[in-house]
DNA sequence: GTCGATCGTTGACGGTGGCAATGAGATCGT
DNA sequence: ACGATCTCATTGCCACCGTCAACGATCGAC
C-alpha cells in the first residue's frame, strides 16, 4: 500500500477525494428523480424491473437478476408481486423447465408508459431549471463518466479488424503518446515520432502496398497497426497497439497476422520491424508471428533507458 | 407542456435520455464502491452517520436528519444501537432539554478512520484501473456536475488554455479528422494535411516563437490552436478548433486571443492564417480579433467545393 | 401560563436485500 | 442409463431501510 502510495501521481489523493465527494453528493441529487415514482403504484425496484422488461419484451427471473444485481429470492417474491398486481404473466418455459418466461401485459406496459413519461417530465423539469450551456455541460460530463466507468468489453464481443475512419489516425497518435507516457514516462518525443509516421502514411501511400487497421471491440477503437514500405521487398509493421482494457483476448496477434498476410499479397519478401525491450507482451507476440531478433542498442530516444530492437522474418 | 416542448432545443429528448441512461448505469458502478463496507461491522446508512459525526465531532440527531434526509424516527433507532455497538454516545444538551448531543467515542473515531481508508482503497482501485486522462477527465466531469447540481450557486466554468499532454496532439488530429468529416464531408486529404501539420510542430518548434493550446473544459479538450512560424517576421494561426458540445462560450475567442498575445511576445509583426468559406463561427471570431480577409480562391483539396482564404492582420 | 413549534422516541408496517435450504430440471461424463 | 453437478426458481429467515403516526418533553413567543 506504501508502494502504491508512493510511486503514484502527486494529486493522487485529490482525485480519490474527488470521487468520494461526488459519490456522496450525487446520491441526493439522484433521490430527487426518484420521486416520479412515488406519485405512481411501484416502488422503485419494481420500476427497475418494470423498465427492464419493457425493453426486452420476454426474460427470465434469472436475466433479470444479472441484469438489475437483485437476488434471487427477493426477485422471485418481487415477481410474484407483480403478477399478482397483474402487471406481468410468468409461464413455465417449453425449452427449459426450470425456467419461467416473464413477460409485461397490457397492463404492465401501461404502467411502464407511465413511468417513462413521468420520469422524462421530472429530468426534463431539472434541466429546465439550467441555462443552456450548463445543460450541454451536465449531459457532456454524464456521457464522460459512462464512457469511463461503462461496462468493460463484454465476454462475447464482436471484434473487427477495418481500415481507419476519419480521426482515427489522429486517434493513433494520441493513444500512443497518452499510453506510452502513461504506462513508461516517453515524453514528447515519442508522439512526434507517431505523428510523422502517420503523417507520412496519410500523405501518399499505395493501397496495393501500404496499409493501416483499426481493431474495433464493440464499436470502439482498441487497437492498430500500420504495413508500410521499407524497400522494394521489405515491408515494415509499425505503431502496433492495443489498448490495456483489452488485451489479453489475443487482439495483437490478429493485428500482426493480418499484417504479414497483407505484405505476402503485396509482393514483399520480407517483414521488419522495430521495437523496445520494455515493451514485453509485444515481444512475445512478434516471437509467436516468427520474428527473429536482429540487433539491439540502447538509446534514449523518449526520455527513460530503453533498449531498440530490430526484428525481421521472411515471408 | 406543448409549448415548452416545441420552443426547447431540438436535443431535449436527447438530453433526457442521457441524463437518464446515465443515472441507470451509474447506480451499479456506485455499488462497487460501496463494497468496502461489506468488510466492516457497520452498515451503509451507518457508515454514513458516523462520516458525517467524524466531520463535525458534536451534532444532534435534527442535524443529522437534515444533512443526510434521514427520517427521524429511523435515525433515533440507528443512533440507539451504535450506542449500544460503543461507537457514539448521547448525552441531554444543557443547553436545550429536548436536544441530545450525539459525538463519536475513540472506538468511534476509530471506526471511522478504518471506514475512512477502505473507501480511499476502493476509490483508488477504482481509478488505477484507468489512464492518466481518464483519471483527470473522471474528475473533471463529477466535479462539473456536482458545480452545476450542487447546492451552491455555480461557479463559472473550469475552462483552462494549457499546453497539450501526452496524446493531446493526436487529439488534435482526430478531432479535426473527425468533425470536418462529420460537419462538412471533407475526406482524409484534410485529416492528412493536419497529421502533416501537427507532426511538423512536434518533430522540432522553438519554443519561444512556436505553441500549441488545448482548452480544456471539465477536464476534459474541447478546443485547440496553434501558433506557427510563417517567416521571420510573420506568425501563422493554425488548426482553431472547438468542439459543438463547447461552442457559444467564447472559447475560439479565447483561443485566438491568446494565440495573438503569444505571436506579440514573440516578436512577430504580422500573423496570417489560412480558413475555409464554411466555417463561419470561425470566420466571426476572426473578424472580431481583427483579422481581414486577404484573398479567396476556389479549390476541392478535401473533397467538395470549397473557397480557401487567407486572412491576416498587424500586431 | 398557554400555544405552537421543535426534538427525540416508539410502534407499526412494508420494501430491500443477503443467505441458506430445497426441489425440479438440465447437462455432462462414464 | 446413471449419478454428480450445475442452474433456476422458490421459500423461510433475518436484518436493515425508510415512512407514517402518535406521543411526551421542552423551548420560545406572546
Amino acid at each position: 500500500m506504501c508502494a502504491a502510495a508512493t510511486d503514484a501521481p502527486p494529486s493522487r489523493r485529490d482525485r480519490i477525494a474527488a470521487v468520494r465527494a461526488f459519490n456522496r453528493t450525487y446520491t441526493p441529487a439522484m433521490g430527487l428523480l426518484r420521486e416520479g415514482l412515488l406519485e405512481s403504484a411501484y416502488t422503485l425496484t419494481e420500476a427497475r424491473v418494470i423498465f427492464e422488461l419493457a425493453q426486452r419484451d420476454e426474460s427470465d427471473a434469472a436475466e433479470l437478476g444479472r441484469l438489475l444485481r437483485l437476488d434471487a429470492g427477493y426477485l422471485s417474491r418481487l415477481l410474484a408481486r407483480l403478477e399478482a398486481a397483474g402487471a406481468l404473466e410468468r409461464e413455465r418455459s417449453p425449452h427449459d423447465g426450470r425456467r419461467r418466461v416473464v413477460r409485461l401485459t397490457a397492463a404492465g406496459r401501461d404502467a411502464y408508459a407511465l413511468l417513462d413519461e413521468r420520469s422524462t417530465r421530472d429530468v426534463g423539469r431539472l434541466l429546465a431549471g439550467l441555462g443552456e450551456a450548463e445543460q450541454r455541460r451536465l449531459v457532456g460530463a454524464m456521457d464522460a463518466i459512462r464512457a469511463i466507468l461503462g461496462p468493460e468489453p463484454t465476454a462475447g464481443a464482436a471484434l473487427v479488424l477495418r481500415a481507419p475512419r476519419p480521426g482515427e489516425l489522429g486517434w493513433i497518435v494520441e493513444r500512443h503518446g497518452a499510453l506510452y507516457a502513461d504506462e513508461f514516462g516517453w515524453d514528447e518525443r515519442f508522439e512526434a515520432l507517431v505523428a510523422r509516421v502517420v503523417a507520412d502514411f496519410a500523405a501518399d501511400h499505395d493501397p496495393r502496398r501500404e496499409a493501416a487497421w483499426i481493431a474495433e471491440l464493440d464499436g470502439a477503437p482498441v487497437g492498430c497497426v500500420l504495413c508500410v514500405r521499407a524497400d522494394e521487398r521489405t515491408a515494415k509493421l509499425r505503431l502496433l497497439l492495443v489498448e490495456p482494457s483489452a488485451r489479453d483476448r489475443g487482439i495483437g496477434a490478429r493485428l500482426v497476422d493480418e499484417c504479414l498476410r497483407f505484405a505476402r499479397r503485396a509482393g514483399y519478401a520480407r517483414i521488419v520491424l522495430w521495437t523496445n525491450d520494455v515493451l514485453r507482451s509485444a515481444r512475445r507476440i512478434y516471437e509467436a508471428a516468427g520474428f527473429e531478433l536482429v540487433d539491439a542498442s540502447p538509446h534514449r530516444d523518449f526520455g527513460p533507458e530503453l533498449v531498440g530492437q530490430h526484428w525481421a522474418r521472411e515471408l
